[in-house]
Parts: structure tokens; C-alpha cells; sequence
DNA sequence: TATTGTTATACTCTATAACTATA
DNA sequence: TATAGTTATAGAGTATAACAATA
């Protein structure tokens, strides 16, 4: 085999990259997690971002896209889109703020209500899949790990 | 304060969506720490991909474009820019193959494993200011979990 | 003047499919 | 026919800036 072609030497390198560069293994998990978990929460009939509005909505009640943007870190300018096809699928209502006329107040609709349940009943499945690698254990302390980089310095 | 705009009371709520959905935690950890080391990645003059070529030429000698693409996992389309930058910077040579005329042996440089040598340098503060909140023993955990996760099931 | 929601623009990634020259 | 490298295109996602209505 010709130098510079030749396979199985190169082959278990990615590994020993991953371990070095914790960056790029968080990158690469985080992808390769998405993939797993594309096609499950597509068959939701919910995008990431439609479920999170309406699991926040369930959790706080109704509240306005600005704060809904700022606590989901997600753009103004995606909500928008994002309570468009929400209501669109009359999952939530845009009533009036009482105290305010710039903002919404983005209320849940009883569809809206159902729809989230039948999603949160589905998102263990998804976990499993995408994190069958792991144990219960080793996710928890993924998760009490990632908790720890995601929140602000204290 | 108008209902559906009040602050404080939502502003907790990230944390426990973060500890629910351990996809989204894991994505939003990505993007995160992505953001943090951007500067400083940018600053050293590689991109990741370009460092992540250099490593591996480094690592294991002068390979063709398909298996560096395999083995970081980089679309061949995409390998063919990122050659195209390191040779402009005459980080590597593109020598033809030996035995097949229609690879090339992309092949590090003097100049590209002093680039290699001096952004390795740099790596550790990187790793450090992306990943401040944790320990290195968690990291080391992170690292390990990680590595996992992305290991294709044995 | 600052803020909420909205729209438009641009830019980066990624995925895909062709095409060439070799095998 | 299959593979290595290349190119082009389209789509998702995101960042940015502008704008109208309201504060």
C-alpha cells in the first residue's frame, strides 16, 4: 500500500483527539446527539424550540416573547417565527399585555397543553436512544456536569 | 407590573430545563464554550479544522484527504478548502501519492509543525478559560463521558 | 431615548450531487 | 464499476440591523 494511503494506523486516532480537546469532543457529542434525536423529535410534530416555549409557558405561565427569548436564549427574531407556527397550530394565543401594548403576553392554549404532554411523554424514549452509551448513573453526572458549565460564575 | 411580563420568576427556570433535557444541555454547553474559545482560537491564526489537520498529520504521518476526512470526521468537500488554506499558508504540501495518481500524501511542513507546536502552546489557557466552572477532576469525568458517548458502540 | 415585536439581509455550516481523473 | 479530489448549489441556522408602535 502506498505511503500517505495506508488505513488502520490512522484509524484510532479520533479517540485519543477527543480525550485531548475537551472542546471538540463537546462539540462533536453534542452534534452526533442531534442526529440521534432528529428524526424522533421531528415525529413529535415539535421542533426543539416549540417545545421549549410551551414547556416554559406550562412551567411559568403566560409571558411575553422578550422574556420568553431572554430566559430560552433563543433571538427575538427566531420567537417570532417560533409563536407564529405555535399559534399557527393553535398551541398558544397572543393575547394583549394588560399593562403594556408593545408586548404579548404568549398564552397556552388547552390544545397547546395536550400537545406538550404527548411530547414530554415521548422525550425519555428519545434520551435513551441518543444516550444508550451511558447508564443512568453516568447520565446524571453528565448532566450535573454540563449544569455546572452552563450556569453563570456564582 | 403587567401579568405575563413579570421578571424574576422566570429567571430560574433555564437551570431546570437545562437539568431535564440532557440533548439540549449538551448543546447548549457546546455552543457555550464554542463562543468562549472563539477568540482566543481565532487569535492563534487556525481555524479548528485547520489545527485538527495539522495534529493528525503530526500524529501520524502524511495521509491522503479521504482518510483525514474520515478520521476527524470532516466532509471531503470541506477537506478540500481546508488543504487548500494550509497549503496557501504553506503549512502542508499536497505531494501526489506513491502508488495511487489519483490521492494526494498531504504532508506537514516545517513551517506548519511550528504552527502546530506554537498553537498547541495556546491550547491549554483555551481549555482553561472555556472550562473555568469545572475542576480538572471534572473535567477529566466530562472527558471521560464524553469519550463514550462518541465511541462507537463495542 | 429605550423597548417590543417584526422584517430583511447576510453570513456560516452542512448536505448533496455532480463532474474529472484515475483505479 | 468504484474511488479521490473538486466544484456548485441549496438549505438550515444565526447574527445583525433596521423599522413601527409604544413606553
Amino acid at each position: 500500500m502506498a505511503p500517505g494511503t495506508e488505513g488502520p494506523a490512522s484509524a484510532a486516532y479520533f479517540p485519543t483527539l477527543a480525550a485531548e480537546r475537551l472542546d471538540i469532543a463537546l462539540c462533536r457529542a453534542s452534534a452526533a446527539v442531534a442526529r440521534a434525536t432528529e428524526a424522533r423529535a421531528h415525529a413529535l410534530g415539535l421542533g426543539v424550540g416549540q417545545h421549549l416555549v410551551l414547556k416554559m409557558l406550562a412551567a411559568v405561565g403566560p409571558r411575553s416573547q422578550r422574556v420568553l427569548s431572554d430566559e430560552l436564549r433563543i433571538d427575538r427574531s427566531v420567537m417570532v417565527g417560533l409563536c407564529d407556527s405555535l399559534e399557527q397550530a393553535g398551541l398558544v394565543r397572543r393575547e394583549r399585555a394588560a399593562g403594556d401594548r408593545r408586548a404579548y403576553a404568549v398564552t397556552l392554549t388547552d390544545a397547546g397543553r395536550q400537545r406538550l404532554a404527548h411530547a414530554e411523554e415521548a422525550v425519555p424514549a428519545l434520551l435513551d436512544d441518543a444516550f444508550q452509551a451511558l447508564t443512568p448513573a453516568e447520565r446524571d453526572r453528565l448532566s450535573a456536569l454540563l449544569g455546572k458549565l452552563l450556569r453563570p460564575a456564582p
